[in-house]
DNA sequence: CTGAAAGCGCTTACAG
DNA sequence: CTGAAAGCGCTTACAG
């Protein structure tokens, strides 16, 4: 390992002082310098490959130009529009971005230790639904780093950001009662936030129909919830025609359920999801669901963290537009009368 | 936004000197101190909550402790296994892990200036199957930072690890074969490095069995290429009766497309995809599989990162142990005489 | 137009 | 047992 190459090299070869060196680096102005120096310098710049020390800027400029994301389950699909949405705000702003992984965030771990460190990090945008142990909630709370909550409720200094919840599930059922369901139920996503949020949006739904909301078929998250579910939600009297499943992973994993259990869907029940993924389009049949704007939602947080920066007052809230969307697929349809009960 | 709070003023407070303040925080038992000092030192920092400055601690260990993993996609589920044998490794040497994806790695991007860069990542982990503008890689290999390569053979001064491609081709062919199958396509996966290996594991394998081997259905990745190589494959004369697929993703994808084809899976077709992941499970029919090591990729990668930063030689190479493991459901059964043809 | 110097917050020899 | 000082590699007022 040679060593690192340092200003100070780039201004001995090139013959001028690290002041110049630094200023043709940051392509500032303030130091007007001849073309015949900038030249200069610029060559020995290329010619040795020059990169500038990170840690060593950081602690000047007093900021890193990082920000980090942390995620419950970096691979699931639903976070890759906001990632994406993520990325091209924070470019825009001059900012890398990094990802790390909820369960990474223990107590005493290395990654933990560099986001509530001051000096790499500066700003954290967290998927955060209760699951993250409140000792280490109270760490991030207190650190100065601004923390930008996604999806919930528990902000520290009260920034947070959520896709419109009520709205999905609200849309979610509407679609169901549209295709002429009545009995309808809810599976999915145990006693978290978005679920509370999402399944009062049925509620409220089922209700303005006239209809009777039925109690929250509650399974936490991931494949096995969505089979899980099923099994509960066709046990309830009288047995439902249709579910909204909290999510698609869950969505996904009842499907393969159903298909086990001989049901035939749409035929036999109908399903819709809230959040979109490609995977959706890629089991069959093919699984009906609420687009949320994640991308938009990505794009806000990155926006937030400049404003917490810049000591300006949150902008909390919930991204109304644009407004969730259903994405009509193979498995929902009207009920049909032959329909097992 | 409050100033932060330094060892200094830890010092000032505790009425002692930095040097004894970075002595307490680091634990460093070289400095030996009363016990009462300790304490004292000790109170006041937890009373202040410090924490401290990565920017400045990296700048002077001339080590940021953060190594970066870059990947395809991180929502391939396929990561996931890779991901926790990285963080762990990663943990015990005592560093931090970051994600980032291969898209983000565009020239000038500040996500690239932060891998370029030195001082606030040691080593990147980089998933890079020829995808990866060549004008980075050049940067990327003139920088000292050590990159170790996953599943390709570009790896700058031959840091490069792989699971055994060759083998799992060659696994997953026999699983057919031992079903009795004999005329079997292989699809998916362009021309780049895995798939060729897998590729040719395939063609070894058939050719020890006296069958021959057909030509590659190349067509990239993602779920689409597994519908648009079970077209081309079909069209292959003798018609087979099986496939192994590439990856999980485009399994699924092929999975649908013969559903919409009506073909039945695996009556009219047997279907082995290479690497595993939880969504294999969750489709129907389920997808048989190929499982290959990729925790003890991370595991070994992280020990790669370790190894060159200490000047030791590459230990470069592909991992054989454990070896590939065929994982069946309900995709692959032996051929029926019924099939069509 | 260019250079010398201070200082960001740490760690680590070195001196006492 | 503890402190003063140097220095990691930058950026930025300040002086000339």
């Amino acid at each position: 390992m040679t060593r690192m190459v340092t200003q100070k090299d780039i201004a001995r070869r090139a013959g001028v002082s690290v002041s110049v060196v630094s200023a043709v680096v940051n392509g500032t102005s303030h130091t007007r310098m001849s073309d015949e120096t900038r030249e200069r310098v610029e060559a020995v710049l290329t010619e040795v490959g020059y990169v500038p020390n990170d840690a060593a800027r950081s602690l000047r400029r007093q900021r890193a130009g990082t920000i980090a994301v942390v995620v419950e389950k970096v691979d699931n699909p639903v976070y890759r529009d906001m990632f994406h949405g993520i990325y091209d705000a924070a470019e825009a702003r001059g900012w890398a971005v990094v990802l790390g992984d909820t369960i990474w965030m223990q107590s005493g771990s290395h990654f933990l230790a560099r986001l509530l460190g001051r000096g790499s990090i500066d700003g954290i945008l967290l998927r955060h639904d209760g699951i993250i142990d409140e000792t280490v909630m109270r760490l991030l709370r207190t650190q100065q780093t601004p923390v930008v909550t996604l999806e919930g409720r528990h902000a520290p200094d009260g920034r947070w950001l959520a896709v419109d919840d009520v709205g999905a599930g609200r849309i979610a059922t509407a679609h169901l009662i549209e295709l002429g369901h009545r009995e309808i139920a809810y599976v999915g996503g145990g006693r978290a936030f978005v679920t509370t949020a999402r399944y009062d949006g049925y509620v409220t739904q089922m209700r303005e129909a006239g209809l009777t909301a039925r109690a929250l078929v509650a399974t936490e998250f991931g494949f096995e919830a969505g089979s899980k579910g099923l099994v509960m939600a066709l046990a309830q009297r009288p047995r439902p025609t249709a579910v909204v499943v909290n999510n698609v992973i869950s969505g996904i994993g009842l499907l393969a359920a159903a298909h086990d259990a001989g049901l035939q869907i749409p035929e036999d029940l109908s399903v819709i999801a809230i959040h979109d993924a490609e995977i959706a389009d890629n089991v069959r049949p093919t699984l009906s669901t609420v687009k949320l704007p994640m991308a938009e939602l990505g794009t806000r947080a990155v926006e937030e963290i400049a404003t917490a920066l810049d000591g300006r007052p949150p902008r909390a809230g919930i991204l109304h537009d644009p407004a969730p969307q259903v994405i009509m697929r193979g498995s929902s349809a009207p009920p049909t009368s032959g329909q097992p009960s």
